[in-house]
DNA sequence: GTCTATAACTCGATAGAC
DNA sequence: GTCTATCGAGTTATAGAC
């Protein structure tokens, strides 16, 4: 499944400890599983990094900056908003489903941090949305769309593209589908939900 | 804040239990904190719960079977589908304002037994969205609505109901809001995701 | 039923040989 | 750099007095 011949020893604890936070995070994870998963001593784990927290924290980082500011990308950008919504549904899933596990394990443990982290991701930055919230309220004003709340409007966006993966079991029982359906109707998401969007806002 | 006097020693353990499970997960929670926070000694707690597992599953069943079948419910019920999805979207979040930390506390853990979970959940009944994918197709195909995937739409519906809540530090970063101004919109969103859905399906 | 004291154990971390 | 062995802190769980 993996290829672990030509990875350095950094590299294949790198990938264990992120294999196993993820899974289990920080409070759940061992030292040993991490080490047994990267086919290394333990000892080993603390020559390269520290300690527990230093090494949870690479991986957290790491995992939280591909969450966010993938965001403020898209976002940002000088698209006219139809296209824009389009743009931003379709790569988040997209990345989301190479990574599906990602964004429970992010927001759980932002959760139990909330304030020390807000700081480090965004420092004192306007908040990415704020570009997308005026062109939508621009738009709305204008007529050219019903008048909506920005806000609410891009929390509904959010939560289409993200929650079905947070939520994948919960899905998975209450629909009664596999792995492999579930796959595909993320596949299909990626350009539904525009759409779905779209719908809802267009005159 | 809360009336410790009349309640039993066992209310108190459970409360307490509840509160810091939520909060710090299985495997973060510390049954040091649960007997401070019930103001008794640690030994009781397994005086009335063998273990910390025992007590942590009682816990879980009752967040999850809060989640979960309330839904059943309402989706089972015989009400004409716009009805139906304002219903749903109401009460769901209205019940999620309540508990807004429950969501990702269930998420998080079923993730870490995502087959044991299915089994005691549901047993073999019908999954309880059923009811409901059949009338949204048959009003597909009346032309009374427009043409949509019922699986879909409805993870559309779970996703706006729920997300805000296990999101809510991510929200609240990316918009920039604080616990108040969280607050109204989620209450504000008790009636908006149902004039959403409907909006992006009339025709 | 409730408490104190402590046993039994898990796990992160370090020492030291190679 | 990598390993084995072990320490020591912190936690769950139990024994036993009241």
């Amino acid at each position: 499944m993996v290829k672990k011949k030509d990875q350095t020893t950094e590299e294949k604890i790198l990938a264990a400890a992120k294999q196993v936070f993820v899974k289990k995070g920080m409070t759940g994870a061992r030292m040993q599983d991490i080490a047994d998963t990267a086919g290394i001593n333990k000892a080993l784990l603390h020559y390269y990094f520290r300690s527990k927290e230093k090494l949870f924290e690479v991986i957290f980082k790491e995992a939280a900056t591909r969450l966010f500011p993938k965001i403020n990308e898209i976002l940002n950008s000088d698209l006219p908003l139809f296209d824009k919504i389009h743009q931003f549904t379709h790569d988040y899933v997209e990345m989301v489903i190479e990574t599906p596990y990602l964004p429970l394990f992010v927001l759980n443990e932002i959760n139990k941090q909330p304030h020390e982290f807000g700081k480090k991701m965004f420092g004192k930055n306007r908040p990415p949305v704020h570009k997308l919230a005026e062109q939508i309220e621009k738009e709305s004003k204008k007529g050219l769309i019903k008048s909506v709340s920005a806000p609410q409007l891009i929390i509904n966006m959010m939560s289409m593209c993200i929650f079905p993966f947070v939520g994948k079991p919960m899905i998975q029982l209450v629909m009664n589908i596999d792995d492999l359906q579930f796959r595909e109707m993320m596949e299909q998401r990626k350009k539904l939900i525009a759409d779905f969007i779209i719908a809802s806002i267009k005159k």
